[in-house]
RNA sequence: GCCCGAGUGGUGGAACGGCAGACACGGCGGACUCAAAAUCCGCUGCCCGCAAGGGCGUGUGGGUUCGAAUCCCACCUCGGGCACCA
């Protein structure tokens, strides 16, 4: 590239030989992250276990931790949109580290995953290799950056020591039950001993009757215990990606009914796969909100994400069915009187149970006459209910995501043949199945009430069903569509969703006619309970964690099943389950539509590792091991923990270390500052609680949360180049001449979006060491706008901090000699003043992560420099000193060696940061700005501390202002003092 | 559709309800130089004006206020999230 010899030729002939530029500050730079690296200079010491050397002296200091979002080692390495976080908690932990804190900043790789796993499909490469290939890479561009982590507490999630403890915390989890009269997680130990006391009646799938604790078999009691675990296994319909050849978690699909790894298609079909019991906590998840500092928006995504609802479960009689009832879940129990049909999802299980051979004949209902041909499906009305629904099945399950909404959203259904009765009016009303009820959510079946929801209007228009208003229209609403206040539902153009009075909800027990809707779900509620009919129950649109994939490169199960094909935990004294060795790592099926094939894990091909015997305390004998891995999200989940403390062989965590590190008088505990993307807002983020909080519970950690404060840094963008047929152009080789963009003589178009391969646009750090060194792309990136901001990246304005750089190098070293030219003189009182107001700013700033400003600031104080070194030939050391202080934590390596040219030993990652005295931030006189109306006539000068009167004298004594003011009336004058005085006048 | 967030010079961006545009990039002019680069100095929101000066300006339209980029209401545009969740 043709840059390099315009910016980092520093050897040229023409030269001065110590002039800063990308050659020499490649040399500093290298030169002290030696240093810093052989003098362990940011070695956080713990106060007590291995890492606890140097604690003595960082005993009296508060501690600070901050971290980073776990980076993902990725083959292609970084581009300079990566980094921008970690420059960004870099230079906050460098500040409060020369403010006195005991800093905690490290950084590890969160390593598991797929594209690795996918390399070593396509190139036989083992997993390991190339991810510990991309780990070193990645280390080493990161070194080049200056960052100040603690290297001993780098971690990768792959390492057996660290996937070690993930498999620990799994059987945590395992070995716990949520016990909701606590509200708390306790091990099941506690459970089983309640059972055994009779103290709690064992419940459950498992024991549909009842049976007493004492007289179910073993092999039955454990089925029950495993029901109340924290990570149970279900067959439930999950999201069956082929092309990944794994199952996938609810968060991991987009709304396109796609992976959100690679965009490919992915299928709901059932599955027996391990799922953690995150929804026990979902009331926690989202009251704990209130205990964290995070950006509201995130806060939102949460909340939405966890989608609590208040309502209650109502329970039909199906007609014809003596005990058998279709429960539904409804937030609005007050409008049960308008129900007039109902509808299960397709895949709900009472259906098989209702429904009958042949359509009815009998009129049901007022409003039905007979079964009408669109209520028998849309594969032809010639077929009983059976086949009717067994075809509308097979076309709901074989529906993409995709596909439903290319349909825009017209209901379709089926009718089952069978009624159940409305328990408030007695009516029977038809039950169909259609898609648009969620198995997943309530109890996958709902009472239709097509008045007030629309929903439900648009599938009663569809198929004729009747219209019943129960909560009177406001008239603004009626008005609104022209109705008149007497027009039958059924004339609406849409359903009336909204509070209001109730009507027509009347029957021999109960009336809620009048009603406002929330009393009306109140006495409704309370009439359900007495006849027994129905209960309050919150429902939540988060879905326990499904936590299963088929993969290979994730950590192990540390689970085996038995005889009875029931799991059985290791325990912990065999942990760590090693990953076995394997060379093909491919998934079996690879076709990404194809959704009919078993998944089978890598692992299951591996018989002498699946096939194990062990004495799990009862003699030696035969087990087979779970053959799924854990997702990703698994060791990201708890990797902040592991850095306080990363050898402890017995235990996660040192308690001492952890309590230590994450307490705080300034919070609730927890990280004190967490940096990262906003993708992870509602997945890493959402597990990461959940984990911690059940560690929590069980007394493994001490802080209810385990981020205190957020925040979400912006992303670097840049723009692209197209040329006359669409296609990427090298944007490094773009031209801009007179506001068009060309290449070599074509025109091309200018794009922008993220950066990356595809869009030919990525700039690499290294690119930036070679043209300008780390500092200047630091300071580059702290400078180019507010952190939480995305913005553009331009290489063109790199300059503009690097020539900074430059100026600042220039007023303390010659440039031809290499020698300081800082001499021990005062600098004369403007200086001082800018000087101390600089430090001021500065501090500030860098306290509130407004690094664009702080920097900013540092510039102007620099340019004042250069003007007194311009006058006097030399730098006031008074100025120099705190100025190359302020910008340590920004460019720490240029900082680092002018420091020592200026007669310093060692480093000053801990000198103190310079303070403002306060006797140069005051002034005796300060411009004010005069407006009449308003608008600004004038700048006076004031005393400092002058009253509201001598504002006004001075005000009205320029002549500006009295020309301004001569011949019209002041009604009123308002001084701010310091600040502004304006006349009003009229 | 619903929920967030953001719209300021040619560009990135500053601005406790109090002088809009700090700082930087780019541009223009000057000094130095045989020349260029680098460096240093000055100017640089738009419009009118020789100038002094005046007018207009923070997406659009209203409002609150002595005073609004900032607070409130409505709308437009862009970005993000959610989306048949009963």
């Amino acid at each position: 590239m043709s840059r390099s010899s315009e910016h980092g030729g520093g050897s040229s002939d023409d030269r001065p030989r110590y002039r800063y530029d990308a050659a020499l500050a490649t040399t500093i730079e290298a030169r002290w992250q030696d240093y810093w690296e052989d003098h362990h200079t940011f070695w956080a010491p713990n106060p007590v276990g291995p890492l606890a050397e140097g604690w003595a002296e960082a005993a009296g200091r508060p501690k600070l931790y901050v971290l980073d979002m776990f980076p993902y080692p990725s083959g292609a390495g970084l581009h300079v949109g990566h980094p921008l976080g970690y420059i960004g908690t870099d230079v906050y932990a460098r500040y409060w580290r020369m403010r006195g804190r005991n800093v905690l900043h490290a950084m590890g790789y969160d390593a598991f995953g797929l594209p690795a796993e996918q390399y070593a499909v396509q190139t036989g490469q083992h997993p390991r290799v190339t991810t510990e290939a991309n780990i070193a890479n990645m280390r080493r561009q990161l070194r080049a950056l200056g960052l100040g982590h603690d290297p001993r507490r780098g971690v990768a999630t792959t390492d057996v020591p660290y996937y070690r403890w993930t498999q620990w915390i799994f059987l945590q989890i395992f070995g716990s039950w949520y016990d909701p009269d606590a509200d708390r997680a306790r091990p099941v130990t506690d459970l089983v001993a309640e059972f055994e006391a009779g103290t709690r009646a064992p419940v459950g799938p498992a024991n549909p009757d009842g049976t007493p604790w004492a007289e179910l078999d073993p092999v039955t009691r454990r089925r029950v215990v495993d029901g109340y675990r924290l990570a149970y296994r279900e067959e439930a319909t999950v999201n069956w990606c082929p092309a990944l050849g794994t199952v996938l978690a609810n968060e991991e699909v987009t709304a396109e009914g796609r992976s959100e790894r690679g965009n490919h298609p992915v299928f709901r079909r059932p599955l027996t796969q391990w799922v953690l019991a995150i929804t026990a906590y979902a009331d926690r998840l989202i009251a704990d909100l209130d205990l964290v500092d995070w950006p509201e928006p995130i806060k939102v995504m949460q909340r939405n994400w966890i989608g609590r609802s208040v309502g209650a479960n109502v329970r039909f009689p199906v007609v014809g069915h003596a005990g058998l009832d279709l429960e539904v879940f409804t937030t609005r129990p007050d409008t049960l009187f308008g129900a007039t049909y109902m509808v299960v999802a397709p895949e709900h299980p009472i259906v098989d149970a209702i429904v009958p051979p042949e359509w009815p004949d009998a009129i049901l209902t007022d409003a039905v006459a007979d079964v009408p041909a669109a209520w028998r499906g849309i594969f032809g009305t010639d077929v009983g209910p059976p086949e009717a629904v067994r075809r509308y099945r097979e076309f709901a399950a074989g529906k993409s995501e995709l596909e439903r909404q290319a349909e825009g959203r017209v209901k379709t259904g089926v009718f089952t043949g069978a009624f159940a009765r409305n328990p408030t009016s007695g009516d029977a009303i038809p039950i169909f199945i259609a898609d648009y009820v969620l198995m997943g959510y309530g109890t996958g079946a709902i009472m239709a009430v097509p008045a007030h929801d629309q929903r439900d209007f648009e599938f009663a228009r569809e198929f004729d069903l009747p219209i019943r208003c129960v909560v009177a229209p406001d008239d603004d609403w009626l008005a609104e569509r022209g109705l008149d206040r007497a027009a039958p539902a059924g004339e609406w153009p849409e359903a009336f969703v909204g509070a209001g009075a109730a009507v027509a909800s009347a029957n021999v027990g109960v009336s809620l006619d009048g009603l406002a809707t929330d009393d009306a779900k109140r006495v409704i509620g309370e009439w359900l309970a007495r006849e027994g009919l129905g209960t309050p129950t919150v429902t939540y649109k988060l879905r326990d964690w499904l936590f299963s994939r088929q993969r290979y490169w994730g950590e192990p199960f540390p689970i085996v099943y038995d005889d009875d094909g029931l799991p059985v935990a290791l325990p912990a004294a065999m942990l760590p389950v090693e990953l076995p060795e394997l060379h093909d790592f491919a998934p079996r099926v690879l076709d990404e539509d194809d959704h009919s094939t078993d998944p089978e894990p890598p692992l299951a091909r591996v018989a002498d590792w699946v096939e194990v015997e062990l004495d799990l305390g009862d003699g030696p004998r035969r087990y087979r091991r779970e053959t799924n891995t854990m997702p990703q999200w698994a060791g990201s989940c708890w990797y902040y923990l592991r850095y306080l403390d990363p050898t402890n062989d017995d235990a996660l965590v040192d308690p001492d270390v952890e309590r230590y590190w994450m307490q705080s008088p300034d919070h609730t505990g927890g990280v004190d500052l967490y940096v990262g993307g906003v993708e992870h807002a509602v997945l890493h983020l959402l597990y990461a609680r959940f984990w911690h909080k059940v560690l929590h519970d069980l007394g493994h950690v001490s802080t209810p949360e385990p981020f205190a404060r957020l925040f979400n840094q912006g992303y670097i963008q840049a723009h692209a180049f197209t040329d006359a047929r669409g296609v990427y152009v090298e944007a490094a080789e773009v031209e801009e001449r007179d506001g068009r963009f060309f290449l070599g003589e074509d025109e091309v178009q200018r794009e922008y979006g993220k950066m990356g391969k595809s869009l030919r646009n990525v700039v690499t750090p290294d690119d930036m060491y070679r043209d300008y060194g780390a500092d200047t792309l630091r300071l580059y990136e702290m400078f180019m706008g507010p952190l939480d901001a995305s913005r553009p990246w331009s290489t063109a304005d790199v300059a503009g901090v690097h020539r900074f750089l430059q100026r600042l190098w220039r007023n303390v070293v010659d440039e031809q000699t290499g020698e300081t030219i800082v001499d021990d003189e005062p600098a004369d009182d403007e200086t001082r003043r800018v000087l101390h107001r600089t430090i001021a700013a500065v501090d500030a700033d860098m306290a509130d992560m407004k690094f664009n400003t702080a920097i900013a600031r540092l510039f102007e104080c620099n340019n004042r420099l250069t003007q007194v070194v311009g006058e006097r030939g030399r730098a006031p050391r008074e100025v120099v000193e705190p100025l190359v202080l302020m910008l340590a934590p920004l460019g720490p390596h240029i900082a680092e060696e002018l420091w020592g040219r200026l007669g310093h030993d060692g480093s000053c990652a801990f000198v103190p940061f310079p303070a403002a005295d306060p006797a140069f931030l005051v002034v005796d006189e300060v411009e004010v700005a005069v407006q009449v109306n308003g608008k600004v006539r004038a700048q006076v000068a004031v005393a400092t501390g002058a009253d509201d009167a001598a504002h006004e004298g001075a005000a009205r004594a320029d002549a500006r202002v009295a020309a301004a003011l001569a011949g019209v009336m002041v009604r009123k004058v308002v001084v701010v003092p310091g600040r502004i005085v304006n006349f009003v006048v009229g």
